[in-house]
DNA sequence: CCCGGCCATTGATGTAGGTCAAGGACGCCT
DNA sequence: AGGCGTCCTTGACCTACATCAATGGCCGGG
């Protein structure tokens, strides 16, 4: 597949908008605002770091780096969606998250990363030598401030998902699925209904421990009792929200 | 159950020990180095700490803080073992940790807590208003930045848990959980052989996504296959570790 | 010393979701 | 236009784990 097909493949997807409300100002060096690691410097703190950064693109299916490789850089998501993935020796896979615009990666702890990245769909990342990290936190507190701010967000959402893995049936987890999604559209500022769905079945059964046939079997369940409808262009309308936030806590 | 008498059941816990190597000095308010807040803090620093610190103790099963209540404190674990879960409005549980000396909780990013916190066996805690964390982070980043590092750890712990949830094998999950709790043994410098178990079977069921049951035959599994062995005094002897590490990445 | 509650274990049975298999829709490539 | 590869869907069947139920050990309290 060409990379000029690609990026028409891609074409329709909206711009990330720019955000309401909080601090900080736009980040010219990723083009994001407010949910991104730049987002807590000024102008001309951000214009230094222009010098720095580099620009990443990947088509879809395209790796970004893999889990225990040297960690080199830390990066941005300014467009498209990525995904992330721990895997066992066999080959069985868990998706740790997905992320869209404004999502932060690459933060690791030790010198290599913790998990896989790949892209999605067509997407591009702003990238930052993990080296020069620690120098500029040191520079710019409120930048460490805004890391830590995300670093405990995430947290949060990975113990959410433990509670997902762990105790929810099919068709709770399949919810709470089109809920996050919707959920996330919303704050990168994109319209939440219908959603869009750029994963495959088999990258969603990935993500919520289930296969892709049970993926498949319980979106025609959720379609068939009136709280989805399946686009044919990769989206997915909901319905009934309430219905399924009812669905995802325990029918 | 008297207070007494707990503190007295509890009595064999060995202290938390010193830990070799890392910077920052011991703490003199939460009494436990390195692996926690005030261990990027020099002396007169923690001096300071002092003076806004106070000290919790929890019998067994006794509630820390429940989720969704406003998050008024941190916490530092100095001694005793500590759970913390989130529940469906069923009752189904999910166990997100397993805390143990020098381990931190609490750390939020809105206003209240991401998950209720209970105690296993009779624990102590180091506790600090919330209020105060942000100036104190302000005026010593070193803090800043270790409690980023804690953040970044827990996440990447959190990932791999959700990799036990989502795709590992009942057999898997538990030498899994067995060589966790191993590990973590040693980080706090116990003897990581025998180990100590003090939870109940039903608290790692809710821990690996499993019930009671499964917990149970697959214990007697593991012993029957002489990989491990069942102490009286809710100690387990990981009699094969070697066995333990090939089954907890899929037989 | 005996009683009662809690927890662990074990057995018998049920079932949600996995596995295997077969089409079908769609889009790319020639 | 036709062929092919990928993904989605659906059906038939299977199995790992859940559920239901009974028993026994341990410990604390009376």
């Amino acid at each position: 597949m060409s990379l000029f097909e690609i990026r028409k493949m891609s074409a329709h997807l909206p711009d990330p908008a720019p955000r309401t409300g909080g601090p900080g100002s736009p980040c010219s060096a990723c083009n994001v605002r407010h949910l991104t690691l730049c987002a807590a410097l000024d102008d001309r703190e951000v214009a230094d770091m222009s010098a720095i950064v580099s620009s990443v693109e990947l088509g879809p299916g395209e790796p970004l780096f893999d889990e225990a490789e040297p960690a080199k850089h830390v990066f941005n998501v300014t467009a498209g969606a990525i995904k992330i993935y721990k895997l066992l020796p066999d080959g069985r896979r868990q998706m740790t998250g997905f992320l869209f615009p404004g999502d932060f990666l690459g933060l690791a702890n030790d010198e290599t990363y913790a998990y896989s990245a790949e892209a999605v769909t067509f997407s591009t990342l702003c990238r930052f030598p993990r080296k020069l990290l620690e120098p500029l936190l040191e520079r710019y507190p409120r930048m460490e401030r805004r890391l830590l701010g995300m670093a405990s967000h995430e947290l949060a959402v990975a113990q959410e998902q433990m509670l997902l893995l762990g105790r929810k049936t099919a068709r709770e987890k399949v919810a709470s699925f089109l809920l996050m999604l919707s959920r996330r559209a919303v704050q990168r500022g994109q319209k939440d209904n219908p959603i869009s769905v750029p994963m495959s079945r088999n990258d969603i059964g990935d993500f919520l421990g289930l296969t892709t046939e049970t993926v498949s079997r319980t979106f025609t369940q959720l379609k068939q009792g009136g709280a989805i409808a399946l686009q044919s262009n990769g989206k997915v309308e909901l319905s009934d929200r309430a219905a399924l936030e009812v669905i995802s806590e325990g029918a």
